[in-house]
DNA sequence: TTTTGAAGTCTCTCC
DNA sequence: GACTTCAAAA
């Protein structure tokens, strides 16, 4: 044991004979050893459906037994979904005394420890979340005031001037490296990116906003401080466990450095091989290059599949062995039997669709619970065909991935009223709130914001603005529902939806001047202020929007069905760490998956292949992967192209497969052939970093 | 200066 | 097909 391991005043409490057996009856020799790890690093290699999940909530049970108080372990995730179904778990093997523990994604475990300590650290405790579109709209902010967007040669747009900055904080990359690998084209403007980031950290600090990647900083920058905050900070947990790994960035890691500098009490899983979200910075040196990092750390790789029949292991062996740098495992299975995946040729989408559900329906009517059943994609777009057909054959489905809800314009413009109320420096908001007033465009509204910003903005700030003639009238409605909304109480059961139905008195009606469609937007503004109901005041509902914003239509308050049973479709994202007997992957095509874009590069690619192996090692029982032949290309008005089934099927990969081509109407198989003085000062060392003013 | 209409761009993954 | 950008009219 290391000098600087923790020695734990062992409790121990009885242990309920109950869960000892559940724990020693249903755990694999490695899955036990990695359980009942003592202290120390533990880096634990699981590959798809060796029940990495069951594992570590195992491990959370074991420590709680041993007598580690629940409060003083943080489990982390990465998405919302993997948190959720985590503690659900634990608590199912350990009861409520596992509702101690402490759970959640990065970015929301940040955000709770800076509203609790940021403002000992110069960080006001009531800052404002951005989310990415925020962001990048503040980055246009920037982008506009300091004269750059203006003709000549094509600045880069505020997307890649938001994508690059957070690329450039999450994997410390400089920016300059970062232009010369993904946009040489960019290179000459790197004075610049320089530019636009000082001001727009400048801005952020101004008006009190943080973003996505200040919530992961600061936290790094609270643990690796010296004195007693970080001390305190990085002593609240005893035991850290953190899932998927693999998908975790340069900055993550260094928090996690900084947590454990007490004890290095920490175990982390993951698999190489389903690594996919480098987009965000992720890295899998982070999981390679782990023991490395924590000296003695234990090495534990599960092998054993209990998901997956061997005829559909066989194909996702067979596709990931193509791959080039990993950890190498053999996944076996003791499951035997069962049918070989189908490899289904369809004539075109329509085609597709129309197997898709037909073999849906024949499942379900052989028992299989719709919600057993997914159908995984690329990227969510892809399935509104699919969705069409489902709601034309009345069949329930729910989606997962995209965040399309909040990011609908109409919902930002609601949200904005909110947002400048509880944070009037809000300049993103007021920015957007200003150009929805008729006779407000982008002059008058920078003006108006110039204007509050010199009167330090005051809460009548606004009011005392004088706006041009032609703006009077929509300067007057703006301070008066303002006005009336300040004047009401702030705390309360559905005051936050009482909020919303107050701001849509001014905001429907521009709502249907400005789109053609307007009944689903109304219907989208409706769910806002239903889900608004269930928050105590507008900051909570605010943070919470941010952090976990609603996923699935299901839950948008209709019903309250987890127990409904519905179909899943998801992108093959959000699919990661979940299971379902029964898998269709659609549209693997070449240029859909992998996508086009994604073929700049050989560790694109990889990426790519690695996701379809996320989708496909998804299913238990049955698996379908379809590819139309024939898409109509509506781009160039051109006729059918012929599609290219997707590389990643190779001819090894197909041999393990059935093959079916779908041509008739009924979609049936043909040819089936086989406060005080701040400790320190995070907002100084973030405009340090940028060179702000 | 704002609005409107037309041409042009680019399509993702998630906190 | 949706959103942005550009140019011309109000």
């Amino acid at each position: 044991m290391p000098d600087d391991a923790r020695v734990y005043p062992e409790r121990p409490r009885e242990v309920e004979p109950r869960h000892a057996n559940t724990l020693a009856g249903e755990l694999n020799e490695a899955q036990s050893r990695a359980a009942t790890h003592p202290d120390g690093p533990l880096l634990i290699i699981a590959g798809a459906g060796t029940g990495k999940t069951r594992t570590l909530v195992s491990r959370v049970a074991h420590l709680i037994e041993r007598g580690v108080r629940p409060e003083r372990i943080l489990v982390l995730t990465f998405t919302r979904r993997a948190a959720q179904e985590m503690l659900a778990r634990a608590e199912r093997l350990v009861g409520s005394a596992s509702r101690g523990v402490h759970g959640g994604t990065f970015h929301a475990t940040a955000h709770r420890l800076l509203r609790r300590f940021g403002a000992e650290a110069g960080l006001p405790s009531d800052f404002t979340i951005m989310d990415q579109g925020d962001a990048e709209d503040l980055m246009q902010l920037s982008r506009a005031s300091l004269g750059l967007g203006d003709k000549k040669k094509r600045f880069p747009k505020k997307e890649t001037l938001h994508h690059v900055y957070s690329r450039h904080v999450n994997t410390e990359i400089p920016v300059p490296a970062i232009l010369s690998e993904e946009y040489p084209q960019f290179r000459e403007y790197e004075e610049g990116f320089a530019k636009v980031f000082a001001d727009y950290t400048a801005r952020k600090i101004d008006r009190n906003l943080v973003d996505y990647d200040d919530l992961l900083l600061f936290w790094a920058l609270l643990v690796e401080s010296n004195g007693p905050l970080a001390e305190r900070i990085s002593g609240m947990y005893d035991h850290i466990l953190v899932d998927e790994y693999q998908d975790t960035n340069h900055l993550q890691a260094r928090i996690l450095r900084g947590m454990c500098r007490a004890h290095r009490n920490l175990t982390v899983v993951g698999d190489d091989a389903q690594s996919i979200y480098s987009f965000r910075g992720a890295t899998i040196r982070n999981i390679l290059d782990f023991p490395a990092q924590y000296e003695g750390t234990v090495i534990v790789p599960l092998e054993e599949n209990y998901r997956s029949t061997q005829p559909i292991l066989d194909v996702t062996n067979t596709l990931i062995s193509r791959a080039e740098e990993r950890y190498t495992k053999n996944l076996f299975t003791k499951r035997t039997g069962g049918e070989k995946p189908w490899l289904v040729t369809a004539h075109d989408e329509s085609f597709q669709t129309r197997f898709v559900v037909d073999r849906i329906l024949e499942l379900h009517e052989e028992g299989t619970p719709l919600r057993e059943i997914a159908v995984l994609f690329r990227a969510g777009y892809m399935s509104a065909d699919l969705e069409i057909e489902l709601t034309a054959r009345n069949i329930p489905f729910e989606k997962w991935g995209g965040l399309k809800f909040l990011e609908a314009a109409h919902v930002k413009d609601v949200l904005a009223f909110l947002r400048v109320l509880e944070n009037p420096r809000d300049e993103v908001s007021w920015y957007r709130l200003l150009l929805l007033m008729p006779g407000i465009g982008d002059i008058t509204a920078r003006g108006a914001i110039d204007a509050m910003s010199l009167l330090m903005w005051s809460a009548d700030a606004f009011a005392s603005y004088e706006p041009p003639p032609r703006a009077r009238a929509a300067h007057t409605a703006l301070v008066q529902l303002l006005d009336a909304l300040r004047s009401h109480p702030t705390e309360g059961d559905g005051i936050v939806s009482h909020e919303i139905a107050r701001v849509r008195r001014l905001y429907d009606d521009i709502l249907r001047e400005r789109y053609d469609r307007v009944e689903p937007r109304l219907a989208d503004l409706d769910q806002l202020q239903t889900i608004a109901g269930g928050y105590p005041n507008r900051a909570a509902f605010l943070s919470a929007l941010a952090l976990e914003p609603p996923q699935a239509t299901q839950d948008l308050g209709f019903g309250s069905g987890s127990e409904d049973d519905v179909l899943v479709l998801s992108t093959a994202h959000s699919s990661k760490g979940r299971e379902w007997d029964a898998v269709f992957v659609i549209w693997a095509v070449d240029g859909w998956f992998p996508m086009s874009r994604a073929l700049g590069s050989a560790e694109q690619i990889e990426e790519e292949r690695r996701l379809l192996y996320v989708a496909l090692t998804r299913a238990r029982n049955h698996l379908f992967v379809t590819y139309p032949l024939n898409v109509y290309d509506t781009r160039r008005g051109a006729d059918y192209s012929i599609d290219q089934l997707s590389r990643f099927l190779d001819r090894g990969v197909r041999e393990k497969m059935q093959r079916v081509v779908v041509e008739k109407n009924d979609g049936a198989p043909v040819s089936p052939d086989a406060g005080t003085r701040p400790e320190i000062d995070l907002r100084a060392l973030l405009r340090g970093r940028f060179g702000a003013a």
